[in-house]
RNA sequence: GACCCUAUGGUCUAGCGGUUAGGACACUGCCCUUUCACGGCGGUAGCUCGGGUUCGAUUCCCGAUAGGGUCGCCA
């Protein structure tokens, strides 16, 4: 039988970045394995949950590419869905919920206690055959000493998750489960039900958790812990899905940037690290820069119009051509999409401010004759391109007895603005004779 | 408080009784270079501690310590 695995969050109005991880690796075991990953959601809170919460765990399963085989096709509860197991959220599964109390309240396996239901847990220590842990004897903790039974109804007539948990994984015939280790301890209570069900519980892979960078808990509010910071910030999937990848597991050959179908290749359970993992943020920021600097150019435009959009710049107002000639000149540049509104905004505007330490730094006294010099050999170079505007540059610090540098400095920031930026002849090339000598006018007006 | 998990540089990791403890990120020196970035060549930095087992422990066992998790009518 092959493998049916799930990833059941439960709508809060965020996916945490450790969620994602569970997704990853579920998914990952499922396309491993030619198995079944089904996407469950837990909105039995329904104070809480709403659609749009939805759609934030299904946008962000959509964008790092999460495919599943079963569950919602929508954010709407009652809506469309694959599957024949379904419905795919709980608010849905009432029915088999009450039936299933019902079957536990018959046999004596639950009974009632103050208007909830409590489940008859075992008070014999429960042995788990985890298959990233190993096996784990958990026994009862004091507190559970006194009182091993736990609610499975709530007074109120809701089922708790430990319940409609463990009855979907059983309707839902999932054979393992992989989740966070925060549910270890939990098991117990689960392998217990799935026994009063007389049903063999699935096989469990606790998977580690993803710490802070300083080994604290993540939380919604610590940086990163959200998707939407990805998905919003600029990033590419493939390269957070390539991080996440590294935390907690190794394709164990040293090589740290690798195709998601090769880890689908490579990838299985026993091989989970069993210690948790911390975020470290700048790992996650160079592979960005890796997959970025490699992208193909059609992609590339697009996600640097849309980046340049969200920064003010409307780039239909230009041609076609000059958009992509004055992209091509920050491929491989920048990392992150969001950089390139103050990388590259220049070329799609005429009024930007000028940096300030260049300004101290290269529009002085002595600079002033210079760049007007190399203003008219600009104005006659023949024609208007990178090398030959890279040759007149370097013949006019000769002829002035100084270094390109002296020249390159205060022209880049004449034309741009900036200190840094794409390489200077490409640059001058892209925006044309017209506006660098406009840009360099104006520049000498103002020192 | 009890129970559970974990422990290799700052971080992610390779290692599975005998290695000059390997790689990556970060940091840093030099080179390349108009800037930035990339790239190339170096560098700093590690087996938590204490007991065992063994001819020999980073590796196996026990304990301590530290970190994380759970013990809810949250999920």
């Amino acid at each position: 039988m092959k493998p049916r695995v799930r990833f059941a969050p439960s709508p809060t109005g965020f996916l945490h970045i450790g969620g994602a991880r569970t997704a990853l690796f579920n998914w990952l075991y499922a396309r491993h394995t030619g198995g079944t990953f089904v996407l469950r959601i837990e909105d039995t809170d329904t104070a809480r949950n709403t659609q749009a919460a939805v759609d934030v765990i299904l946008d962000g399963l959509r964008w790092l590419g999460l495919n599943w085989d079963e569950g919602p096709l929508t954010s709407d509860a009652t809506g469309p869905s694959k599957g024949n197991l379904g419905p795919y959220f709980q608010s849905q599964r009432k029915a088999n919920y009450r039936a299933r109390v019902e079957a536990l309240l018959s046999r004596g396996l639950a009974y009632e206690d103050e208007g909830a239901i409590k489940f008859k847990m075992t008070r014999e220590p429960i042995v788990i055959h985890d298959l990233v842990v190993g096996d784990v004897e958990r026994k009862l903790t004091d507190r559970e000493e006194m009182d091993p039974d736990f609610v499975i109804v709530r007074s109120d007539g809701e089922p708790v998750f430990h319940l409609v948990n463990v009855i979907d994984d059983l309707e839902m015939n999932i054979t393992h489960v992989i989740r966070g280790e925060d549910h270890l301890s939990n098991t117990a209570k689960h392998i217990a039900l799935f026994k009063a069900f007389g049903v063999e519980p699935p096989k469990y892979a606790h998977i580690p958790l993803i710490l802070n960078k300083d080994g604290s808990k993540m939380s919604k509010r610590d940086q990163g812990a959200l998707m939407n910071v990805y998905m919003e910030g600029g990033y590419l999937p493939e390269a957070v899905l390539n991080y996440l990848c590294l935390l907690s597991w190794s394709p164990k050959d040293n090589r740290e940037k690798l195709p998601l179908s090769e880890v689908v290749e490579r990838f299985d359970l026993p091989q989970i690290l069993r210690a948790n993992a911390r975020f470290d943020h700048d790992k996650l920021l160079w592979l960005q820069g890796e997959y970025a600097r490699e992208l193909g150019s059609d992609r590339f435009y697009e996600l640097c119009v849309h980046a340049l959009g969200k920064g003010g710049f409307d780039t239909n107002r230009f041609p076609i051509e000059y958009v992509k000639a004055a992209l091509d000149t920050c491929k491989g540049k920048i990392r992150l999409f969001t950089e390139l509104p103050a990388y590259a905004g220049f070329y799609f505007t005429d009024s930007f401010e000028y940096n300030p330490d260049g300004v101290k730094k290269d529009f002085t006294p002595e600079n002033k004759p210079r760049l007007q010099k190399l203003r008219d050999a600009i104005a006659s170079t023949e024609p208007f391109v990178a090398a030959g505007l890279e040759a007149t540059l370097k013949r006019v610090a000769g002829e002035l007895g100084v270094k390109a540098g002296v020249l390159v400095h205060p022209t880049r920031l004449a034309c741009t603005g900036n200190a840094a930026g794409p390489s200077l002849y490409h640059l001058l090339e892209v925006l044309g004779r017209e506006k660098v000598l406009q840009r360099i006018d104006r520049a000498l007006t103002t020192f």
